[in-house]
DNA sequence: AGATAAAAGTTTTATTATAAAACTAAATGT
DNA sequence: ACATTTAGTTTTATAATAAAACTTTTATCT
């Protein structure tokens, strides 16, 4: 479990989204309520997971507020985990998780699932990174600068890492 | 751990995934390799891991060709770790994340960094969804369908998925 | 209405993974 | 050649996860 002891913002912005959902089953739940199931022991049973392990993830997304609790129907007591806006918009990581995994475990001709564009009955296109203009970035045309967030002490480690990636024929 | 024993290929399609990437510490180290740090020394002291884990997530990730050991110079015994591009295309991956947790944990004026578009010098695009006619998809406008890897067992799961999908007002 | 079963968790115990710190061997710079 | 990095091991302590049995509340059936 990643929780880097120093504050470092430069470090927060991917570990601190790790420390919600990087712990082994969170995203494979995620994935399950994108996929309709919403009650404990469906998601028991789909996954396999232990029960005590299951309520605490489920107790920890809804305390990040990407599930949500919803009585099942008008004032029964019983509840179902529902994404929320912010977990729905976890959506483009689980699909360029799934389509990396195509790519290069499965292979481009053996993907157990195909997302599909509903309207169109098409699949849908492969995620990738963008300029403002639309194009394409290849990982060599993409830099980091500090942000509104950043401290002095994360304005160094990005100089750092420039001075790093200058020096080498590098990435 | 998410290791399902059922090897149902539905289910492997991100948890196989997350075998590889998905413990922890494996993705910080996968973007301190992005941002330029390539030896043993330095992984460990951006990222404050244990060097007994550090060893081992660097094995595994070499093992499964994310990272690949090169000689420091021409014939030097010592060797620094270096993305392939199997690595490389896991920057989407990366972005995603980093951009859910601009939006939904620092605000979308703290961000502690921001990716440039080298060339122009301006912010990235949002990571999207985006049909093969390049439009934004919503979760509701996708669906999932069984791809070439499927088994009986798989579609049973999807078709399962899909009642459950018309059943409610959901998702 | 009452019995039966299912749903949604707890609790307990065992197993496994992670962390911290000290240790070691090889490779490099001076 | 010698001191210092570098890149790891090893050991021990701590924390997370898994499996299984147990509890309690809510549905369902007759």
């Amino acid at each position: 479990m990643p929780i880097p002891e120093n504050h470092d913002p430069f470090k927060r912005s991917i570990s601190h989204v790790l420390e919600i959902i990087g712990e082994g089953w969170s995203l494979l739940i995620i994935r399950e309520a994108f996929f309709g199931v919403h009650r404990f022991e469906e998601f028991q049973s789909q996954l396999g997971i232990a029960r005590n392990i299951l309520t605490a993830r489920l107790k920890k997304l809804c305390e990040t507020q990407i599930l949500e609790r919803v009585p099942i129907k008008e004032g029964a007591k019983r509840h179902e985990y529902m994404l929320t806006s912010k977990g729905k918009e976890l959506m483009p990581v689980l699909i360029a998780l799934t389509q990396w995994g195509d790519r290069w475990i499965f292979g481009e001709n053996a993907e157990p699932v195909i997302f599909m564009d509903r309207e169109h009955n098409e699949p849908i296109a492969k995620i990738k990174v963008r300029s403002a203009r639309g194009g394409d970035l290849r990982p060599r045309e993409i830099m980091v600068v500090p942000g509104p967030g950043s401290t002095p002490e994360s304005k160094k480690r990005i100089e750092e890492m420039h001075r790093r990636l200058e020096s080498g024929v590098d990435a």
